[in-house]
DNA sequence: ATTTAGCACTCAACACCTTAGAGTGCTAAC
DNA sequence: GTTAGCACTCTAAGGTGTTGAGTGCTAAAT
């Protein structure tokens, strides 16, 4: 447990802001005079000292000023730093960029993740919701072609989902759209994650009928509920890394820019359960190596006690966090707000 | 018209080659040496000087070697590169990556992006068939809910695609199941482009219905079939430019992608007809400024005579521009023939 | 017992110079 | 028409000196 008194605290915090903000080593005249702590240079160089005994800072060489460890930027975000609203100014331009959008979630969430990356200028991802912790509100069979019949599936929230559902002969639309209201009586109210060959027994037991379909749209629908293949992605704000120092080196924007190219990565990056905050991981807690100089800031967005989907911002760990955890915060808030509207079962 | 003497063209050939593999500037006696023409670096020079004359290759500087202009590369590309075909190892696993992902058309593109990419290492774009040119060959209407009916087209290529269509009052599924049967059996098989209001006209007359649906619907597909919202453009290998020294230079390389992040410019870029060629457009012939010192190979692919969408390959300027274009012959070709056998409309 | 001023010391960054070498254009000989 | 030779040019790389920011330590001041 790291204790601080005060004036070490404000020397820190003096040392991360101003590092954040300009991104040189801040030296201890530059702390005395900037942020008039009411003490002179030589005070602050034996506090410096001090944290840097403790880690919280380094000197990237001995006559340089001092730069924030991953372990002062911990001590800064969960002990110094003061968050604030945003403005009204910017909350209302947001609020409005988001609410001209309303057509479907997943471009809702995408927005989101655009407007996350504008207002933050660092790289935004989010995952749409997932299937799996949706219920059905309708589905219908629609005939492809002769082995293949098309699965619309619309849940919950109002997203409309395709899947191409592979059969061994030819239905007709009166067929399928028998078997659709009868899918349709069954299924719908039922969570995703309920739906399962049990259930279709059942059905083909009660309404005698031997017909392939039903089987193979009960497949359909547990694999894709469950594939990590069928969670939507969003990534905005990409090139936005290549405005920091940190990134000028080409090999490791090239580094960073091919990670963000796997999906799955990302996947598994926000998808570690924040409930009811905005989850801040630095540097080296990351686990993959090649964010090990990045933050991840992520939070959760539900419906009621259901999780639906994550959004992050993905910056280097010289990230304005105060500004970015506020700005996570109300989107989080303004999200489920709007989904909670939405809901309407 | 730019008539070279054999002599010459070998120098422009070796230069160019040199010069792309090695990304330096190349001098009188790399060419003497490496390629072997049988003559020396004196020799060489002049015809270094006139080809510099003509614009076809300049200097950096005073004391450093030649590199090709954006006239040279032209001229190689037409006169004097040889194609060559790729190697059949090669073009077997590519053959292979297309064939086992042939679940949609969409895909398919987005994979044959991948793999353009992927063989050239530089960035690849690409656009999905368009539906004006498609024809209808099945629609139906699904309800979503009191305000909302989602309207699932499916075009000949074998596409599927949902579209929104909001309606002023709650239609019961089995009408609407009855209007998608009506709808089916005027519209398919015509081209999207022939769907219109007077059509609706007509089917209204003959079947003295009343209701709101048959407009809204054809209003989306009018809508839909013309927006280039509607477009899909698939972008791959985004990162693979930062290999080249040319994008060292990171603002340069952030011009570059916040370009590419932009759908409009990248299929204004596809968009020019390429018939049944490959087309190169060469640094400064590029229309974008972001541009000028990329290029660009374009090609389209068809099904029978209709034009369905292209695919593009774009790099640096220093490219290899044969290995490139046989590339793109190749998988235009692939690609012609796997939706040659698609298409049983 | 802190805090502060003063001072010697360190080190990166920058400017400046020198050198090495790659490449040229020109001329005169082949 | 081609080539060898040579003087010339210019960049890239390495070396040197200077500057200034920043430190740590010590001794005086509070």
């Amino acid at each position: 447990m790291m204790i601080l008194d005060d004036r070490k605290r404000r020397i820190l915090q003096a040392i991360v802001e101003d590092f954040v903000s300009t991104g040189e080593p801040v030296g201890s005249r530059t702390v005395a005079k900037k942020y008039s702590l009411g003490m002179s240079a030589a005070t602050i160089r034996n506090d410096m000292a001090d944290l840097e005994e403790m880690g919280l800072i380094h000197q990237p060489h001995t006559s340089a000023g001092r730069v924030p460890s991953d372990l002062g930027y911990r001590e800064y975000v969960d002990k110094i730093m003061k968050l604030s609203n945003l403005s009204t100014e910017e909350a209302l331009t947001i609020r409005d960029k988001l609410v001209c959008r309303l057509k479907d979630i997943s471009q809702l969430i995408k927005q989101v993740s655009n407007v996350i990356s504008q207002s933050t200028s660092y790289t935004s991802v989010a995952v749409a919701p997932r299937l799996i912790n949706s219920k059905i509100r309708h589905l219908q069979l629609v005939p492809i072609d002769k082995n293949k019949v098309l699965l619309v599936l619309v849940v919950n929230d109002g997203t409309v989902r395709n899947f191409m559902v592979k059969v061994n002969k030819e239905f007709s639309p009166d067929f399928l759209f028998a078997v659709s209201n009868l899918l349709n009586d069954k299924f719908s109210g039922l969570p995703l994650g309920e739906i399962d060959q049990g259930l279709a027994e059942k059905i083909k037991k009660e309404y005698l009928t031997q017909e392939g379909v039903l089987e193979q749209v009960v497949d359909v629908i547990r694999q894709k509920a469950y594939s990590p293949e069928s969670v939507e992605v969003f990534l905005e704000g990409t090139s936005n890394i290549l405005n920091f120092p940190e990134f000028s080196d080409v090999s490791r924007a090239k580094e960073f820019l091919e990670f963000l190219d796997e999906r799955n990565s990302l996947i598994s990056l926000l998808s570690t359960e924040t409930n009811d905050e905005v989850k801040v991981t630095i540097g080296s807690e990351n686990t993959f190596d090649e964010f090990k100089g990045c933050s991840v800031v992520t939070a959760s967005y539900w419906i009621g006690d259901k999780l639906l989907g994550n959004i992050g911002v993905i910056g280097p760990t010289r990230m304005n966090y105060a500004r970015v955890i506020s700005c996570m915060e109300f989107l989080r808030k303004e999200l489920n707000d709007i989904l909670r509207n939405i809901d309407h079962e």
